[in-house]
DNA sequence: TTCTTCTGTTAGCTATTGCTAATAAGATAT
DNA sequence: ATATCTTATTAGCAATAGCTAACAGAAGAA
């Protein structure tokens, strides 16, 4: 099955609030997101279907490991993607909205030119 | 009228059929695009309510003013972007292809940012 | 003139992804 | 024990945006 933009947010979230937490809910992932539980409840199912998390006895979400993979490669490409932009001069507020849409659509290549990019040039 | 990600794309490539032909129909949108006529029709009929262009009696599609400024904006970001992508090693097709994603999600910010240091960077 | 091809539109399907309303079931409080 | 709050789900709506099938009208060819 392949992951939409949306699916890829809902696991950085559950990564991101499992960091923070020691167990992570649907309604904690709906606040987080400000999404309503409906929509986080068919999203869960969805990647649940998927094979990218699955759902204890007490509905903690527990991503798998092809559910932590994506979610870390998402996460990392935020962290790094924002670090750029706020280091050519982009507010933190605005690097991190961008940020968090360009982590979606670039390629692992392009990626990969952009952190090398800022592995050399951190000093500038 | 709010423009999606999938107006905009109409309106850059009308831009750029209509800087290799004297005219551009929806069926050479059509084509360039490789979508199919209905949605292109229907596309050109949103974009045509929203005033973003105007269909003449010979079904050439003419960009309005705002059309145009969209159709330019997007285009110099798709450009800007490619050029550079491949100035830090990416390949040309796939920095086109991340360009074009890209170009559609950042702000007018962080693409201005980018542009100046594309500038202040050019020879290294 | 008639047949074919090109162009555009209409109708209606699909998928994604947000939403609200209503409901069910468990946990907590009175 | 009963009432309330929390959490999750189901059903169904809306918007966006692609598609095919079918058709209408105009242009071009035989």
């Amino acid at each position: 099955m392949h992951l939409q933009e949306s699916g890829e947010m809902y696991l950085e979230t559950i990564l991101i609030l499992s960091q923070r937490q020691r167990y992570v809910r649907s309604v904690d992932v709906a606040d987080y997101m400000h999404f309503s539980k409906p929509s986080v409840s068919r999203a869960v199912s969805l990647l649940k279907q998927g094979e990218y998390l699955t759902v204890n006895s007490d509905g903690f979400l527990i991503l798998t490991e092809a559910g932590r993979e994506v979610a870390e490669k998402i996460y990392e490409r935020h962290q790094v993607l924002t670090e750029l932009l706020i280091s050519i001069g982009v507010d933190d507020e605005t690097a991190e909205d961008d940020a968090c849409k360009i982590e979606h659509d670039i390629s692992d290549a392009t990626f990969l030119a952009l952190k090398r990019y800022l592995r050399d040039h951190k000093k500038d």
